[in-house]
DNA sequence: GATGAATGAGACTTCATTCAT
DNA sequence: CATGAATGAAGTCTCATTCAT
């Protein structure tokens, strides 16, 4: 084993960036599962397996930690984002895309829906934040409102259509679903979990979507 | 026993009953506003002006209140779902009026949301809700059913339109433009609160769906 | 045993009034030892033999309590002070008597020095205290006044001096002795706690002061 | 070894020394100006803008890094008494030279009196320091048994008075009204740390002190 | 000599809850 | 019915100190 191999690997224990990072993940998966005052700080220092004490070195406190989760939150779903390729697609296809996407990664991110909950819940307490959020713009309202315009040009979607508009209603129409299952199951009396339910609930949102813009 | 006796003990249960209630408008407050774990029973108490023992005495511990209190929210919204006059209405109006209604409701009682989404949060932990949620059907939900049905039938709503999807979706397009309100403000640099932003989302809600069920 | 016996032997664990002094007694003590950084609340508590989430119901928090100490210690000194008895006597007699008290006051509550001392070191801190200190007018003070007065009225005094320098000469002389005792004795060689070692200190002092005073 | 690299190593101890010293500095402020108890020592090494680390280095701990500041205060003091000039001074000049050192070292050296105290609130568990405290004999009080000795000679002093009780009301007179000032100036309504105010504390001093003396 | 990362013990404080009247 | 007093468990955060390089 040579030493440059031996350091990197004691360096396990070592590794700021790394340490930093793990208890990001932990804290994510603590405040995602019990809102910002459920969570424990011994919780998340157990799930990163890290002295409770190095959180507070690396976040100052459970306030600033949760604004550094909320911030890569945003940042992770944004980099999703990216990597829709939509170009060369027509607007219907490109819009039924677009809430695809929207609705696979709440169904494989549900952290994400959880922690914007919580920040909202909180609403003023998490002020700074506004700054930060403002700065990166979504690429996937960018893109929806590109799309859209391109569809209204062609004549196949209304004119009046506004991208924010149609933007908060897509997530909403995935948010709501995923966020209150329990209770819309219990209400509905029906499992809407099922990967069935599931998909039925993607063509319904493409059908709502798609509907709702044709001329 | 003397009538001033009887009248006295008649008095003392009115006054429980009004001291029951005062505690649970005090609850709901404050749930709504931090949330099941931020909420504090000493908040509770201050609000309602009333001795945190009574608390204890009426609900048995922070979790039963809470339950009340998620009871009640959904009574209240069942009964106001009561008033719903559609019956002479024309499919596409009594659709209108049912988002409208949805509408004006979350805005009016801002409690409801947040309530509702503190109980998901906790998904496994309120089970016993499960039942009486089950019993109260939405009236709402019913008239839904009812509207789409004849819209189906004269041939003005398209055929395969789901109640449950269009209920969850008219309340997600409704819950995620509220509950959100402060991040998406910043999100787009715009106050979606004001009044005229308000009236904006009710039009577009309307449009989506009636746009949607046309056929 | 009647009942209002009874009630009021049991009440011993339900009287307010006392757990707060009992409380005040031993964070008096605590602060004394220990300063105020050096203070224990589990010490303090302990030391009340009652539980510590009492003296948060009762206090607030640990500056509020070092406060309440603060101000307990002046109306405890102003108290003691009240009691002197100088108007018969003849200036110089007087004066030898104040000097006295001020002596034993301090030996005999060595907390106050202690106390004084923490307060004094944390200066900005306890800026509240302010207020109060100033109300409470020093009886000693004005004894020193007007004795000081009377005897140079007599032609016994010298006509410069003056009654605040005198009071923080009187004040120091004693303090510095008996809160440094320890420094002192190991500079010089010499145990300075013994009683005939403060008998000599007050001797000592009263010749000084009288010495200066005389004409 | 070459010069080079034996001058690198003298470096390397000058450093070493330097770096010694400014943690030694650092120290100093932070425990005059917060106590033992409050001292941080992440704030010394902040102040000393030194890795933390290095503290540990060359002071073991925090107890230790207080002694040697509590040593460096007395071995400061003592170096400046040293350069006191009263040998052709008349006894009373030279008192009063003495009583205006004091004052002038303790205006000038706030942390000493701090730090004294500090040392002194711990009592016992400074116990170490009593050895070398006592070897470093003060050359003031040296210097004020000569005086004294002198004046009596001359029958110009009173012939009972003792050097000691002598010195430890020149320092308590001066040290309570500089420690307390903050609540000196409160309870007497009058801002005692102003320079006026400090003359005036002076010749009080130097009266005093000369009116006992003066047979 | 110097430093960033890591830690265990313990500090203050909070909270839901119960006691006793 | 109503209430002030009391509590144990637990939560956030701090601190002196050590590890590993």
């Amino acid at each position: 084993m040579s030493k440059l191999r031996k350091s990197s690997i004691e360096d396990k224990q070592r590794d700021a960036e790394r340490s930093r990072n793990t208890i990001l993940v932990a804290a994510k998966q603590e405040f995602a599962l019990a809102g910002f005052d459920g969570a424990r700080i011994d919780r998340i220092a157990e799930r990163a397996a890290l002295n409770k004490r190095l959180i507070y070195y690396y976040f100052t406190d459970k306030e600033a930690l949760f604004q550094a989760v909320l911030e890569e939150a945003y940042a992770d779903i944004r980099q999703a984002e990216q990597a829709l390729e939509l170009a060369s697609m027509q607007p219907p296809q490109a819009i039924a895309k677009l809430v695809e996407f929207t609705w696979h990664y709440y169904l494989a991110n549900p952290e994400f829906l959880s922690i914007l909950n919580s920040a909202n819940l909180h609403k003023g307490r998490h002020l700074e934040e506004e700054g930060r959020v403002k700065r990166l713009n979504s690429p996937l309202m960018q893109l929806l409102r590109e799309v859209l315009h391109k569809g209204q040009q062609q004549g196949a979607f209304r004119a009046d259509a506004d991208p924010i508009q149609l933007y908060i209603t897509i997530a909403g129409m995935a948010y709501f679903y995923l966020a209150n299952n329990y209770t819309l199951s219990a209400v509905f009396g029906a499992d809407l979990s099922t990967t069935h339910a599931q998909d039925e609930r993607l063509v319904h949102m493409c059908d709502v979507v798609l509907g709702y813009l044709k001329v």
